[in-house]
DNA sequence: GGCGTGGCAGCAAACGTTTTCTACAACCGC
DNA sequence: GCGGTTGTAGAAAACGTTTGCTGCCACGCC
């Protein structure tokens, strides 16, 4: 069913019904209303490609994260359809699984489907992919990095302000061996928590020895609380890359029978929701993925439909800020036991293989 | 740059660069070199909407959750993805969010994208609205529920197999006074769940009365664990309908000190990938989100594919099955202490406002 | 009343592909 | 050597829209 019939039905050319359908004033009230009519009985719905065809333009946003199954991505997800829902726009949304093929099909999908701009909040990205989309004028918004030119937009964020803000609370809980758990560093992301962590301990006075490197995952946060635990100078408090790491943490803990926040304080980054639900609930920085979704949308409706004359290179800028919840404490007297790795609990889980039988 | 580019360029016809790029064999192996050797230099990708036009096909599958931002999806749509770059597919994921609007806009939008197939992953949606899109023959796939027809797949979740379970493993654990902690209502998901809690009670003996309403979600666990602890025979078990009820239910009950699993027994549904890692590791009933995506996608390309004359009509089916974790022991003597509800910790969470001096 | 003008509908081209059909060349067999 | 057959490339139509341009009609003005 496509345009013609409907013509043919209402009696009138094609161009009436694309004109009626698109709300264009100059036609004849009656007429439209009479293509309407049809356009409902038949339950005609535009072909978007067709029309994306001769438009030269798609209504299709991409959106290339690193992972959807890390919870940090799928409320920037939320918030990004949201907004594409209101603006009238599709979205595309592609996880790079932090594989590089996987990078590539995603930019490769994401031209092949001639999409109208691209977030890229994925950290990582090969210079060279990005080169492909800059190369078709495809408007771009990155997070933290990214070329500096007009048809770009960078989104800053300040990761200094919260991870200070986190340091100077332990230290005022009188922590002094603060460690932190990095992510993956050669993620500029990763990079940036960690050096913002070093500044911070440098200015109140305290050397920022503790750090070793997770992966930004649970597991990742699990052996680096082992590996932080068999040090000679344990740490009273961590601070982690990310709140997934915390959530390792928390959980490898509790097999060793540390107890959070008395034996040990957690510090978490991102403020996902689940981070109000952790036992205990985790104080961590907030990098609000609200906030973080719209400002990327703006940006990228911002290149898109205003007129590149305009030149206008915004600076978009995303401040962090602690959450303060209860997995922070004062410092115990003397550092936790010494014995927490002995103390075991029996881990890992069983499955039940078959329907079974009353017990 | 467009086809006919590159036919100027390799000086052969756009029917040829056509048939180059889509390895049709019968062009002659030097001409097709030479157009590759274009396409290559030029970083020529093809117009998949001008593609999708001429072919009557998009290559974009729809694929419709509730939310996006509950974890049990964003696996389900990670697997999905991998499965549709796998097949040269593309996804258009849309949540429905609960709310009817938005689930007309979901399917607006995909019979509007021209997609090729939509597995419909959230339960719940209206009949009309499903109405439009096979009206328009789209392959779909559902959920334990649709119309039994060709060209729609069903796939049926075997909810009483894991159910059983897990009533029959808490009564073996001497649990007797077992709550269930129910989905909203109307989806018939929830319903299911519900039901087949009620005769695994049934058919060892136990009356299912200890039945509250949660919401699929972490605040409703919250309240229903409130709900059933001021009950005055207070369950020393509760299975949730979701794992993410049960994570409400344990964060509740870390509130008022209720131990899990010494005081109160707790199992969720799903097994989520968090599952894993709440305090303490959640048993729980699996349902795999990995299995799921692969079946939906498997059927959907199936229907796609396939002579619709094969008329084979698939039954797809999914089953649950108990994984043992921590959050389950045996039942308290004479019932859990009276004083939780009384001995509440400080809650809710602050924010620090502002960059923060050095306190 | 004639001419000019404005308003509005329709024709047709264009968007970038795929594919059918035609055409041409080369080769083979008789 | 010629007709037939096979193999391969190209011309052109088609997919479903939008829109510039043309043209018609009616109205108003002189």
């Amino acid at each position: 069913m496509d345009i013609r019939e409907i013509a043919r039905r209402a009696k009138v050319s094609t161009a009436t019904v694309s004109r009626a359908i698109n709300r264009v004033p100059t036609v004849d009230p009656q007429l439209a209303k009479r293509v309407w009519k049809v356009v409902d009985e038949l339950g005609y719905y535009p072909n978007t490609q067709a029309r994306a065809l001769v438009l030269g333009r798609s209504r299709i946003f991409g959106l290339i994260v690193s992972e959807i199954t890390n919870p940090f991505f799928p409320e920037i997800v939320q918030t990004f359809e949201n907004l594409a829902v209101e603006n009238n726009y599709e979205i595309l949304v592609t996880s790079t699984v932090h594989d590089p093929k996987r990078m590539e099909s995603s930019v490769r999908r994401m031209i092949e489907r001639r999409v109208d701009g691209v977030a890229i909040l994925t950290f990582g990205m090969e210079e060279t992919l990005i080169e492909h989309l800059r190369f078709r004028k495809v408007p771009l918004v990155f997070i933290d990095v990214g070329p500096d030119v007009p048809g770009i937009a960078n989104i800053r964020i300040n990761y200094q302000n919260g991870i200070r803000q986190a340091v100077q609370h332990l230290a005022a809980l009188r922590h002094t061996r603060i460690a932190f758990i990095a992510g993956p560093l050669h993620l500029k992301s990763a990079l940036a928590r960690r050096e913002a962590f070093k500044v911070s301990m440098t200015e109140i006075g305290l050397s920022p020895e503790l750090i070793v490197v997770g992966d930004h995952r649970m597991e990742g946060g699990m052996s680096a609380l082992i590996e932080l635990e068999s040090l000679s100078n344990r740490p009273t408090a961590v601070l982690c890359s990310n709140d997934m790491t915390a959530i390792g943490v928390m959980r490898e803990a509790y097999d060793h029978n540390i107890r959070i926040p008395d034996d040990l304080s957690v510090v978490g980054f991102d403020d996902i929701r689940m981070a109000e639900f952790t036992i205990p609930p985790l104080t961590t920085v907030q990098m609000s993925q609200h906030e973080l979704a719209k400002i990327a949308f703006r940006a990228l409706l911002n290149e898109v439909e205003c007129e590149p004359s305009s030149q206008q290179h915004h600076k978009y800028e995303l401040i962090t800020s602690l959450v303060l919840r209860r997995s922070t404490a004062l410092a115990p007297a003397g550092g936790h036991a010494t014995t927490h790795l002995k103390a075991n609990r029996a881990t890992g889980s069983r499955k039940i293989p078959a329907a079974g039988s009353r017990s």
